[in-house]
DNA sequence: TGATTATATGAACGTATGCTCATATGTCAA
DNA sequence: TTGACATATGAGCATACGTTCATATAATCA
């Protein structure tokens, strides 16, 4: 029995992260999960735009879609520049690329 | 104008998915949003457990982890076999594995 | 079969979330 | 500086979500 502490056969928390870190983890799929902040981020898939171009083209209201670019920003998942009188959006790096591909992949095969 | 029809300058939706695949999409994702629920996905990560495993490792209501696995299930994102009395679950397929990895490879960095 | 153990389920409750509406903030042009 | 345009913000509301508590269902063992 205690011979084999090498093989744990009853490991009780095989690589269980932080309490804090699953709760970063939790939250950052969070953002994911709602339609309005999905569309945002396929908008801005490939073509930067501002805050009224992506309400049109999910067709949202201008005030849903900032509030939804502010969780978006906080998580990291957005920047933009200024353009004038525009801000335009743009995805932050290609991480988020990596997880919508990732969701779909599961939800199409 | 008409002749740069395969530049699409001004391309209103680029790769948008249908409109049920993003539901579908968000709604995979809201199944990983929840701290509870990412607790026992990785309490099963490499080690199928009964139901009062499970609840015995995170810390949580036998009922509590029911409900969520519940959840899991039809998401189809955990699995089950009988032995005995109990219920063993263990993570349907790789996808898991990939999806929490992905998600924390954006936390940490 | 009956008792016991393991899991699932439903109602109820408190909290979190996303939207709308109105308005504030900020930037540029004249 | 003023007017017009672009974006952000706050309050309020309706809905969704996760937990607990009590109980139902199910399966095994004696």
């Amino acid at each position: 029995m205690t011979s084999e502490r090498n093989i744990p056969h009853e490991a009780e928390e095989p690589c269980m992260p932080d309490e804090e870190l699953l709760y970063d983890l939790a939250d950052l799929f969070k953002v994911f999960s709602d339609t309005t902040r999905i569309k945002i981020l396929y908008a801005l898939f490939d073509t930067p735009r501002s805050v009224n171009a992506i309400a049109e083209a999910i067709g949202a209201t201008q005030s849903a879609v900032s509030h939804q670019l502010r969780i978006l920003k906080q998580a990291r998942l957005v920047r933009f520049d200024r353009d004038g009188r525009s801000l335009i959006y743009s995805l932050a790096d290609d991480h988020v690329h990596t997880m919508l591909a990732q969701g779909m992949n599961h939800i199409c095969e």
